[in-house]
DNA sequence: TAGTTTGTACAGTAAAAACTGTACGAACTG
DNA sequence: CAGTTCGTACAGTTTTTACTGTACAAACTA
């Protein structure tokens, strides 16, 4: 096997597992695999080159480069001389982290805590009106209840998402590691 | 519509938001609506419930129940004078999210710094061996600080989980807001 | 012991997601 | 202006994932 083979494999077994990785966070591995390929990469590439590398199509290129960019792990920029747009991957995973997060969960946590609210609101009409039959009254008791600690648990969270995104968590958790 | 279906209906609608949520960890979204439905019953549930209550099949009943079973979503509780088993949803959220990383991202934490270790080791070889041409040399080199990088980011996170863990992340961000 | 009931493995089917090829608008080139 | 090139919308296909029904082992019951 040559040096170049080996070096090949040694980033492929990387690329994998950074994939994988990926697919935890809700991500295609197809689209992990792109990330991985352009992250060794240490210049821009376009999405001609990208489809010959990884041997696909180029529409697939054109969606899952979008897909990275709407999560920010990959930037467009501008080479003069070529028409053909570049990316090249984020480097800083400790950011990459931070904005994933952040895209991704700050909606959906105002979307619970907005059907949570709307459903307390519900019930405490239903408990208000009085015309409700004892049981279905208690029932709504004890879901009010619960639907207070939910909106707790994401009050929470969208707290812990504003940590990230502020970098405070890296008081908490520094990026390096105090021996 | 009576009572009963204004409760129903809005119950429904932070089931099926906090499914959708669910989601984004990678929870399937059937799985994450069987969670939603035991959150409400203030009653563990059999299988045949469970079963009859969402209109699928048991043998899917049993396999999410496994998968929340595993995230520990849900357990097992005993009931005297019944063959079934029983299970009821895990209600303290903080709790479930640490679990949930915890048994998520520590594998594959340490599957990425293995498979990233492993691959230094070898291209450190090839700079060793001084077989290898220029190109591939400095290839090798610019692999390393990457590989380096990568790994203190994954080091990183594994503190990251140790501070769920740990329920150190509630010093950060504490349950309660304080206002 | 024979007869139930319960949970799940497994194979097959249905539904969803990923991927491709064609086609076309927009932006450039001469 | 006509002729290219580039990126992407969209429809159709392939692949993957989710779900079901059957069948069976294990645990119980009488």
């Amino acid at each position: 096997m040559s040096e170049q083979e080996k070096l090949d494999q040694a980033r492929e077994r990387v690329i994998e597992t950074v994939s994988q990785n990926m697919n935890l966070y809700g991500i295609a591995p197809s689209i992990g695999r792109l990330y991985g390929m352009l992250y060794f990469k240490n210049t821009p590439m376009t999405l001609d080159e990208m489809k010959e590398e990884l041997g696909m199509s180029k529409t697939s290129m054109s969606t899952s480069v979008r897909s990275l960019l709407e999560l920010k792990m990959v930037e467009k920029v501008w080479k003069k001389g070529s028409r053909k747009d570049q990316y090249r991957a984020e480097e800083d995973w400790h950011q990459t982290f931070v904005d994933l997060f952040t895209t991704k969960w700050r909606p959906s946590i105002s979307m619970n805590i907005g059907a949570i609210e709307k459903s307390i609101k519900e019930m405490e009409q239903i408990i208000t009106e009085k015309t409700a039959d004892a049981e279905v009254l208690n029932a709504a008791k004890a879901d009010i209840n619960k639907l207070y600690e939910a909106l707790a648990y994401y009050d929470w969270l969208g707290r812990l998402v504003d940590s990230f995104e502020s970098g405070e968590i890296f008081n908490l958790v520094p990026k390096e590691k105090n021996e």
